[in-house]
DNA sequence: TCTGGGGTCCTAGGACCC
DNA sequence: TCTGGGGTCCTAGGACCC
């Protein structure tokens, strides 16, 4: 058995958390750059607002509704989900921290009533964490995520529902009721072609045979089918994976058009993927720069040029890779174009005990220096970004993204901690 | 004026091996 | 006229997730 923990409107609690008076009233999370709704109070859903909409289309109603809108607040979403992973971990043995806001817990072995256990949970992350959620149950990870859905958006299971646990007949309506769209593994491409030959509703795709979903969609869809019929095929993963790309990359807040200007905002992304590399304790072989106009201004030239640029040895040092990437920038790099975004994307990454060294050419220098070392550890205590790279710095900055509606990192700050009147 | 930023997996096809 | 039967590795593209 499977448990989903799902926080509600994550990003839009976690401000709520500590500013109580926007409870009630409609509230939006903007992604990077304030581009689009990436998170939405109920309220906000209320008012037919879709997720990824772009927020300048819907100033209007902003303004008509008293809409408040938040720019990303990560170094909040993410303590805040840490806070949350840890209290619902101590539930069951077994853990697998899907995303920032979404938990599995494998109850395999557990006894006693698991509806009740949800609403232990329910209750705990409230009172310890502040955020509200919502808790799926049933048989395979795909079932627990539908379950997950229908606690919370159906009032009459109360932020819990055990699937499995509800007689057949009331399964079959519920599964009956859920467009294809909605199962895990089914996105916008998949659910019309489905639709197309007559499999229109969680049910549906439920009762479909394996086999030929197989051949008409392949071997993933057919995994999800055997999910829906409560035979898991996806264990739960308790220790993530290290990352086989790293990528960092950003909008601009303005159209950027000289290569002086793009040039802090690589060395930046470089150096941002250098420390995720460090973190993962991996070393990469190479990496890809890009550079983007916008995609959006239909009738202006468009132009994305990307090149790969090989290590002389696999690394993770933020110096080489900087240097790395701005010859890969002044390589793509054309004037007469107004970029909009850049990135680093770090590829053939693997631990430095997986390298095979080079006979013909001197030893690399050692994996994790002694001088990363220590700029990791001097930005883990005193804040990101208190040592950094001259490339990385400009007099303009010019690339920053815009954020013009951000909280206080409430939580990772001193000088933001809120203080008790 | 204004449109995010990360990731994964699977498949098909081409180049190459014996 | 007739042209095998295995493999591997890499890449690009398409699908999905949050």
């Amino acid at each position: 058995m499977f448990a989903l923990v799902d926080g509600n409107n994550f990003f839009v609690s976690c401000e709520r958390v500590f500013n109580p008076a926007l409870e009630g009233r409609p509230v939006v999370v903007l992604s990077n750059n304030d581009g689009c709704v990436v998170a939405r109070s109920a309220e906000v859903k209320a008012l037919g607002i879709k997720m990824g909409v772009p927020f300048f289309q819907i100033r209007d109603l902003v303004k008509r509704h008293g809409i408040v809108a938040f720019s990303s607040n990560y170094a909040l979403y993410g303590d805040m989900s840490a806070r949350m992973m840890q209290v619902v971990g101590g539930f069951a043995p077994r853990q697998e921290i899907y995303s920032i806001d979404e938990t599995f817990l494998d109850l395999a072995g557990m006894s006693g009533d698991y509806t009740e256990l949800g609403q232990r949970i329910r209750r705990r992350v409230k009172q310890w964490v502040g955020i509200p959620t919502g808790v799926g149950i049933a048989p395979s990870k795909t079932l627990a995520k539908i379950a997950n859905h229908l606690a919370k958006t159906n009032p009459a299971f109360a932020g819990v529902c055990e699937l499995t646990a509800l007689p057949q007949q009331e399964q079959d309506r519920l599964l009956n009721a859920l467009p294809v769209r909605e199962v895990w593994g089914v996105g916008r491409r998949l659910a019309p072609r489905l639709e197309k030959i007559g499999i229109v509703s969680v049910q549906h795709l439920r009762d479909a045979a394996p086999q030929r979903i197989r051949k008409l969609f392949g071997v993933t869809l057919e995994r999800t089918v055997r999910e829906l019929n409560g035979h898991h095929c996806l264990h739960l993963d308790e220790l993530p994976a290290p990352r086989r790309q790293i990528v960092c990359s950003r909008s601009f807040a303005t159209r950027l058009t000289r290569l002086e200007d793009l040039v802090p905002a690589i060395a930046h992304h470089a150096s941002r993927a250098a420390e995720k590399l460090r973190q993962q304790g991996c070393v990469a072989g190479s990496l890809q720069v890009f550079i983007q106009t916008a995609p959006h201004s239909g009738h202006t030239l468009q132009h994305a040029p990307a090149c790969v640029v090989p290590l002389p040895h696999p690394s993770d040092d933020t110096r080489l890779l900087i240097d790395a990437a701005l010859r890969g920038l002044r390589q793509i790099f054309q004037p007469g174009f107004r970029y909009y975004k850049a990135g680093v994307m770090l590829l053939d990454i693997a631990p430095p005990t997986a390298l095979t060294g080079d006979l013909f050419s001197a030893p690399s220098a050692p994996a994790n220096s002694a001088l990363m070392q220590v700029l990791d550890r001097a930005n883990h205590r005193f804040g990101p970004h208190t040592l950094r790279f001259a490339a990385s710095t400009s007099r303009t900055e010019r690339w920053l993204m815009r954020q013009e509606h951000k909280s206080p990192a409430y939580t990772t700050c001193w000088q933001d901690i809120p203080s008790v009147a």
